[in-house]
DNA sequence: CTCTCCCT
């Protein structure tokens, strides 16, 4: 799938969910029959139209029913469109694979609802929100129906369903929270799992959930769709289900392989090259690991385009884009228009231009063959970026792009020899990846208490199990038993990390939760990057200097609340835009942030939780203290902290707002949200934490039960943490603390203080 | 002295 994200268009969804609450005490999605679906006043109002009696003697689509042979579609799966239909009729899981172009998502739901009579609707997931849409909005003109009618599609913060709606199409994600609202899913009587092979953390999840369902609905249908390669895998997992493989209708793609060293230099002697060669209307498309990569590679292949024509050559125009997801919306523009005649487009992208915006036009692709992934380490807490080879489905995925419009090339900057050997046979699945924090509480939300023991298609190491497990009991989610609590209940209400859901909960009992929603819904969006950074050396000390204006000595959060509070006076959602600009400021990031702290609200509103304004701030800080209080971390050297649970050495991440009282006078006690591995072990998201907070809840940090949390389920080879040193360590802080005096620090403040406003005065004076 | 990419 490929096109723009899409601006939400209905922001109080939340307000017509029921209040009503589930057997396992969860809420149930009951939406009112007499409102739209998308917010808007739909053009067939819903009530006019009788009810769907769902009866299975009648295909679900009835009008579908009436199509002729060439009717339909045109696409190569319509050759299968009987073998399909019978497969689905006989068999309660089939895997499909199917490569691009095969038109799989979009008519296979549609054979279904026309020739098979159910009693609830065809489900269809997709890992990606633009995909669901799009996807949705193509089938509804295909059936002939609005969007919202017979097919629908559910995102977050938009459902554009009705009762009427036989084919859904949903993101992954949402998919499984409405899982914890019914395990059964009887609302579906069919569910397609699309992309399978990406293998994405929500996918897996659901892959083990919809077993479940299938031995517990006997009419229950399942179709699992993949790209080629490893399909068995699939089978052997879904009961040795049969297998059906339909051919796409991609152009030829020739691949040429260059061994090389340094790739990002190469792909600027290439670009140039094919750039003298080739008529302009080829456009070239590269694929590089991260910004820094990309900008490098833009910067060179223009300075020897400048270079060829300051040598007298005649050489087309070219009109470069980076592409990456942290560009501002404009710059995705420029990717998907045409160029003027006579200019080539050259798209320099990271792996978001492998499924997630297509190009049009590209004839040739440059792959390096690495990828930038994150991986979870158990035994240290953190996650780390590294750059690793792709996976050979990626690679293929990634030569694909030139074949779109027309036959292309790719040139890949490694050998065959290298990528037989060294590319693994498939992605990594992200649940071996990822800390499993979230989803352990998600699978407990839905009483299946034992995540040891769940039917993985790949079991995650124990060691991040029982990490995660540690996690939510230091949270306070889970007892020492690993039975969820009345907390862990609670936390499990919020669409957030359970670590962002405690923070959220520990501000409703300090009363300032109106500052929390605000500080959480920020962090939910990438909170550590709502900064934009702009390419030229000149502008980053302006935006350096911008940034600045939101430093606290505090922490993040205080810097973060000014930050949203600043851009809501400045106009926010309808006219922030120029703030963002000035400030730089994703804009994106900000308007995402809005709509999340605005389904927060909702939510806590839902069950009855106060949402307050605090009467000091520090409230705010206390209640993050607490949450985060097993990631605490002591002043060691200048500016290097040691963490109390392990003694680890650590820094605090350079992107932080926190910033010391006076020169050098750093906060002595910290909490910070994670700790992310670089060079050294970075704090993000850092708050100044009062070791009078913390003190009493250290000890529990000593008193996991590694056992006990699994059930007794696992062999453990991990040794607990250092017992008793993080009470020592605490302890220690907590007298530097006191030795230093409370009044140094509190002179040190009015100090801070008086001269932040006299630079907002000379600020406002200047205006 | 830092930012692959998705999603509730």
């Amino acid at each position: 799938g490929g096109g723009h994200r899409s601006r939400s268009r209905s922001r109080s969804r939340d307000r017509r969910r029921s209040r009503s609450r589930g057997r396992q005490g969860f809420p149930v999605r009951v939406k009112k029959e007499d409102e739209s679906s998308d917010g808007k006043p739909s053009k067939v109002k819903v009530e006019d139209r009788a009810p769907r009696s769902w009866d299975p003697s009648k295909p679900l689509l009835p009008k579908l029913a009436e199509r002729q042979d060439s009717d339909w579609a045109q696409l190569p799966v319509l050759e299968y469109r009987k073998t399909i239909v019978d497969m689905v009729k006989n068999n309660q899981v089939i895997v499909l694979t199917g490569e691009t172009g095969s038109g799989k998502t979009t008519q296979i739901p549609q054979y279904l609802a026309a020739e098979c009579g159910w009693t609830g609707r065809i489900g269809v997931t997709q890992p990606r929100r633009v995909a669901a849409v799009s996807v949705a909005r193509r089938v509804a003109e295909e059936v002939d129906c609005e969007c919202g009618e017979d097919v629908g599609y559910a995102i977050r913060f938009e459902d554009v369903t009705s009762p009427l709606t036989a084919i859904k199409y949903l993101t992954d994600g949402i998919m499984l929270r409405e899982c914890l609202g019914d395990r059964f899913m009887k609302d579906y009587s069919v569910v397609m799992l699309d992309e399978a092979h990406e293998r994405s953390l929500h996918t897996d999840v659901l892959f083990a959930l919809m077993k479940e369902v299938c031995k517990n609905r006997p009419e229950f249908r399942l179709l699992v769709c993949s790209a080629t390669l490893n399909t068995t895998k699939f089978s052997d997992y879904f009961f040795n289900c049969p297998m059906i493989d339909i051919p796409g209708r991609t152009f030829p793609v020739e691949i040429q392989h260059i061994d090389c060293q340094r790739y990002v230099d190469k792909v600027m002697e290439l670009v140039d090259h094919l750039h003298a060669e080739q008529p302009p209307q080829h456009h070239i498309l590269v694929f590089l690991t991260g910004e820094d990569e990309i900008n490098r590679a833009c910067q060179g292949i223009h300075r020897r385009i400048i270079q060829r024509q300051a040598d007298g050559e005649e050489v087309c125009a070219m009109r470069i884009c980076p592409l990456h997801a942290s560009l501002p919306v404009e710059f995705y523009q420029r990717v998907f228009d045409e160029p003027p005649e006579g200019t080539r487009k050259l798209v320099v992208a990271t792996n978001i231009a492998e499924t997630s915006i297509t190009v049009p036009g590209i004839k040739f692709v440059i792959d390096c063959g690495a990828v930038k992934q994150k991986i979870f380490n158990a035994e240290s807490g953190m996650e780390s970026l590294n750059i690793v080879p792709v996976s050979k489905p990626a690679a293929k995925q990634r030569s694909g792009r030139a074949g779109r419009t027309g036959p292309g090339v790719c040139i890949r900057l490694y050998s065959e020899k290298k990528m037989m050997k060294e590319f693994p046979e498939e992605t990594m699945a992200e649940i071996l990846r990822t800390n499993l924090s979230s989803t352990i509480l998600i699978l407990k939300g839905m009483e299946i208490d034992d995540p040891v023991n769940f039917d993985y298609m790949d079991p995650p190491d124990a060691d991040k199990i029982v990490s995660g497990l540690r996690m939510l009991y230091l949270l306070g989610a889970i007892d020492a038993d690993g039975k969820m609590t009345k907390v862990g209940r609670d936390m499990a209400l919020f669409p957030l990390e359970p670590s962002l859901s405690r923070m959220l909960l520990a501000s409703i009992l300090h009363k300032c939760a109106d500052e929390m929603v605000t500080v959480v819904a920020m962090l939910a969006v990438d909170g550590a990057n709502v900064f934009y950074r702009p390419t030229m050396k000149e502008e980053q000390l302006v935006a350096t200097a911008a940034r600045q204006r939101f430093y606290d000595p505090e922490g993040d959060y205080a810097g973060l609340l000014r930050l949203y509070k600043e851009w809501e006076e400045a106009g926010g959602m309808r006219r922030g835009l120029a703030w963002c600009k000035t400030n730089y400021v994703h804009s994106r990031a900000m308007c995402r942030a809005f709509d999340v702290r605005e389904q927060l609200i909702g939510i806590m509103n839902r069950y009855e939780m106060p949402v307050m304004q605090a009467t000091r701030q520090s409230l705010v800080g206390r209640a993050i203290a607490e949450s985060l209080f097993m990631n605490a971390a002591r002043r060691g050297g200048k500016d290097t902290y040691e963490t109390l649970s392990e003694g680890r050495m650590v820094s605090i991440y350079p992107g932080s707002l926190i910033c010391p009282f006076g020169k050098d006078d750093w906060a002595e006690l910290v909490v910070c949200l994670e700790m992310v591995w670089t060079s050294t072990g970075q704090m993000r998201f850092v708050c100044t934490a009062n070791a009078k907070w913390i003190m009493d809840l250290l000890p529990k940090i000593n008193t996991v039960d590694i056992r006990r949390l699994c059930g007794d389920q696992i062999k453990i080879k991990k040794k607990g943490a250092d017992v008793g040193s993080a009470d020592q360590r605490a302890e220690e802080a907590a007298q530097k603390e006191i030795k230093k005096g409370d009044k140094d620090v509190s002179d040190a403040k009015s100090r801070f203080l008086e001269r932040k406003r006299m630079r907002e005065e000379k600020l406002a004076q200047m205006k």
